[in-house]
DNA sequence: AGCATTCATCGTTAAATAACGATATAATCT
DNA sequence: AGATTATATCGTTATTTAACGATGAATGCT
């Protein structure tokens, strides 16, 4: 994997909130919607779309349209590439 | 580990510039400085200088004054924290 | 067709980040 | 003591990010 994508995922889970999203996307075992995740945390609806956007766009969660509402999930082959790599960093950095 | 330290570390590793310097300062069996670092990247020394803060304020890197440079070196433990840290995030995750 | 719901996007503001050159500090050497 | 070296910090500028309220587009309901 790229350094500059790396480092673009990285920076998409280098903020709390994003962590929660990602949590509360995952422990959603039924659809998870935007509204559902904004519930959750202390910020605008705009703002958590935001927030879910970047995490979008770092490929680590994908929408899917349900009716009238957008639903996520965690990428899991997504999750488990950049853990590998992420484990090759460290592995390069500490051996 | 708290979602907060483990968002510092992973905004701090959310740069390329700041890979490149981990990959540089762990490569360097010697002691690696600023200097050395900046020869390798097409940035100004003060440019290097600030994101090596932000990889001690990680906690990522140590410095140790040798004469008049200053080195710095990978601190592993934190590394290996990290990595587990990030395991059991993805872990919950994709479970 | 009209209304409600859900949510992305827009426009804005404040704060943080990235990059630079210049300067100051601290250690070494002559 | 004075000169040199290495580098952190300062001040600046431009860009990006975080947060909000308001708006608009798409879907479903009556």
């Amino acid at each position: 994997m790229q350094d500059e994508d790396l480092a673009v995922m990285m920076r998409a889970l280098g903020h709390p909130v994003r962590l929660s999203i990602l949590k509360i996307v995952a422990k959603s075992q039924q659809s998870c919607c935007c509204a559902d995740v904004t519930q959750c945390l202390p910020l605008a609806q705009s703002t958590v779309s935001q927030h879910i956007k970047v995490l979008l766009e770092a490929g680590l969660i994908e929408r899917r349209s349900e009716g009238t509402k957008n639903c996520y999930v965690v990428v899991a082959p997504k999750m488990q590439k950049l853990e590998s790599a992420f484990g090759s960093l460290t592995r390069g950095l500490i051996s």
